[in-house]
DNA sequence: TATGAATGAGCCTTCATTCAT
DNA sequence: AATGAATGAAGGCTCATTCAT
C-alpha cells in the first residue's frame, strides 16, 4: 500500500482529463466529462481538485512534463555526425507535434486558453524555460565539440525551432493539404543549419 | 439611406465584438457582453447575426482581413535595398504581432479555437492561403530581379516566416521578458537570409 | 377600388396564417412564420392585427366558418331516400375531418387550445351551436317527411354525431393503422340509425 | 434507502408538472413554472428530466396509466344485470371526463399537442390500444355470457364509446350549459346498445 | 400602409460548485 | 474517499411587441 489510493484517484482523473481535453478541447469539456470518462462522480472529482483551475493546472503540468520529455529525447536519439542529429532532431520534433498525442495535444490547447486565462501561463512560461534551457545546452555542448558554433544567441535557438514548428502546426491544423511535410522539413533543416557557423570544409 | 442603420449597426457589432474577444477571449464572450460593448440589446444582436457563430464568422473575416492588409503593406513599406526591404519587412511583421491589436488578438484567440471548431478553419486557410500567395509573388518578384532566388519551394516561404513568427508570439506572451527583441529580429533575418540563394558578390 | 387595399392585406394574412397554423400548429407557430408566409414584414402584421390574439379570432372564425359550411353541405348531398342521406352524410363528414384541409385542420388546433385560452371559446361554442341547430333543423325536416322521429333530444343529435366523428379523428391521428375507415363508417350509420325511431316496415 | 431520495423527488416533479399542465395546458408551461409547483429549483428538474421531453414523457405516462386505471375500473362496477352494467360504465366513464381531474386534464392537453409533436403520439397510441382492447375483451365476455353479441368488429366498440366522450367533453368544454347530462348519458346509453344484437325478449 | 430596427422578457439548457450522507 | 442530490448563475436563442420613418 506504497500509493494511497487519494493519490491514485487523483492520477486518473488527470489522465481522464488529459483525455477528454485532447479530444473536446478545454472550452468545450466539463467536468461533469471529466468525470464520466474517469468513472468517477462528479463530487469524486470535487474532492480531489477543489476548482476547475486546480485540476487543469494539474493536467497543464503532467502535459508539458511528457512533451518537454519528448522534446528532449529527440535531441538525444541522433547519430554520431552533429549535421544528421540535427536533421533527425528536426523530423522527430515535427513528428511529435503532427502525431497530436493527447499531451501535445493538451499543451497546444492550454497554451491557447493562456492567450486569455493568466493563472495558466507560468506553467508554460516554466514549459519553455526548461525545455529550451536543456536543448540549448546540449546543443551547444555536442556542436562545439565538432568546432560548430552559433550564430546567435545559443539560448534562442530552441525558442526559434520551437516557436517555427508550433507556427507551422498551426497551419496545418487549419488547412492540412497546403503544406508538403517533406520539404517543409527540408526547409526547417536549412533553417537550422543557418543559425551555425559551420567550420571550414563542412557543408549542410 | 434608409437601410444604412442596419449597416451601421452591424459594424458597431462586430466592432465591439472584436474588442470585446481581443479582451476576454472566444470562450469567454458572451453575447451578452458583446451587447453591453455595443450599448445594444441582446435582442439586437440576435436581430443583425442570427447566431453567435455567424457573428463571430464576420468577426473573424474582418479581423483576418485586416490583418492579411497589414503583413502585405509589411513587405511594400521596404526600402530599395532587397535585404534591407526584407529586414524591414521583419520588423514590420514582428512589430504587427507583439502590438497586439484587436485584429491580432483575435485572429489569434480564433486560430485557437479553430483547434476544436472545424467551422472556423476554412476562414482562417483562406487568410493563409491569401497572405501566403500575395507575400510569395511579391517576395519572388522583388528579389529575382536581384538575381536571388529561393532554395526552397517560394510558395513555403511566407508560411515558414508567418509560422515562425506566430509561434515566437506565443512564447512573448506566456513569457514577455524571455526574448529579446533585437536579437529575434536579427535571427528572423538570418533565417530568411538562408532560404534564399544570394549572388555572388552579396552577402547577407 | 371597392376594396380598400388594407382588407386585401389583412385577408392575405388570415389566409396565411391559416396555412401555417395548420401546418405547425398554433403552439409553434410566430408571427415571424406567419409574416413571412404572407410575404409581408411583422411590422404589417402587427399593423392590421396588434395583437397575436385578435389575429387568431380572425383566423377562428374564419376557418369555423368555412368547417360549417362544409358539415352543412354534407347534409344537403344525400339522395331522396332518407337512410341513404344519412348514410352519404355520415360519409362525407368523415371524409372532411380525415382530409384535413387547412381549416379543418385549424379549428381542431385551435380548440385543443381552447381547453386552457379562454378567449378561443366564446367563437367555438357558436360555431358548435350554429352547425348544430341548422343541422338538427335540416335533419328533423327532412325525416320527419318520412314518419322517422328523434329517439333523443333532436338538438343533441348533431352533437353526438360531430362528437363522435372527432373523438374519433383524434384516435385515428395518433394511431392511424388502428381504424378500419369502412368498418367505422358502418358503424357510425349503425348508431346514427338507432338516434331515429323509424316507422314500421321501415329498416335501417 | 439511500437512492430513495432520488425517486421520491422525480415523483414530485412529475405530480408537480402533472398540476401545472393541467391547470395552464403543456404550451403555457414553463420548466420554471413546473420547478416553482415543485418547489425545487429549475436545476433539480433538469437533474432528474434532462431534457422536458423526457419530463413529460413520463407525465404523459404517469396519467395516461391512472386514466387507463379508471376507465377499465368504469367497467367492472357494474351490477349483474348486463345492461345495468353498461350504463354504470357509461355513467361513470362520462363522469370521469367532465370532472376533469388531472390525470384527464393532461391527457386531454397532449393529446392535442400530438396533433404536431409526433413524440407524443406513440404513448398516447399505447394507451388507447390497451384500454381499447382491455374493455373490449371484458365487454364481449361479459355479453356473451348473456346470449348478447356485437353487430360490428368488437375492437371497434370501445373505440366508439372513448371517442364518442372524448368528442362530446371537447364540446361541454367550450360550450358548458349546452348539453344536459341526463340527456346525454341517455342518448349514448341508446347508441352502445345498438351496437348489439340482442337476444330475442331482451330490450335496450 | 408598411418596413426595418430594436427591445426585453422568457425559454430550455449547461455547468461549476456545495453538501449531507 | 466518494456519491447522489441540489443549487443558482449564466448562456444562446425566440418572440410578441413597439416605434420612427
Amino acid at each position: 500500500m506504497r500509493y494511497k489510493k487519494s493519490a491514485i484517484s487523483a492520477a486518473q482523473i488527470v489522465a481522464a482529463a488529459t483525455r477528454v481535453i485532447a479530444r473536446q478541447g478545454y472550452a468545450r469539456t466539463s467536468l461533469n466529462d471529466i468525470a464520466k470518462e474517469a468513472g468517477m462522480s462528479k463530487g469524486a472529482v470535487h474532492y480531489h481538485f477543489p476548482t476547475k483551475e486546480e485540476l487543469v493546472s494539474k493536467v497543464l503540468e503532467t502535459a508539458t512534463d511528457a512533451v518537454a520529455q519528448r522534446t528532449m529525447a529527440a535531441w538525444q536519439s541522433g547519430g554520431q555526425n552533429p549535421l544528421d542529429a540535427l536533421r533527425s532532431a528536426v523530423r522527430e520534433l515535427w513528428a511529435v507535434r503532427v502525431s497530436r498525442s493527447d499531451e501535445v495535444a493538451v499543451v497546444a490547447d492550454l497554451l491557447a486558453q493562456a492567450l486569455h486565462d493568466e493563472s495558466l501561463r507560468p506553467q508554460l512560461a516554466g514549459y519553455y524555460r526548461f525545455a529550451s534551457a536543456q536543448t540549448a545546452e546540449h546543443l551547444v555542448g555536442v556542436l562545439s565539440a565538432f568546432g560548430i558554433h552559433p550564430r546567435v544567441d545559443a539560448a534562442l535557438i530552441p525558442r526559434l525551432l520551437l516557436g517555427l514548428l508550433d507556427g507551422l502546426v498551426l497551419q496545418v491544423f487549419v488547412d492540412p493539404d497546403v503544406i508538403d511535410a517533406d520539404e517543409l522539413v527540408k526547409s526547417v533543416e536549412l533553417i537550422a543549419g543557418a543559425l551555425f557557423e559551420l567550420p571550414q570544409g563542412m557543408t549542410a
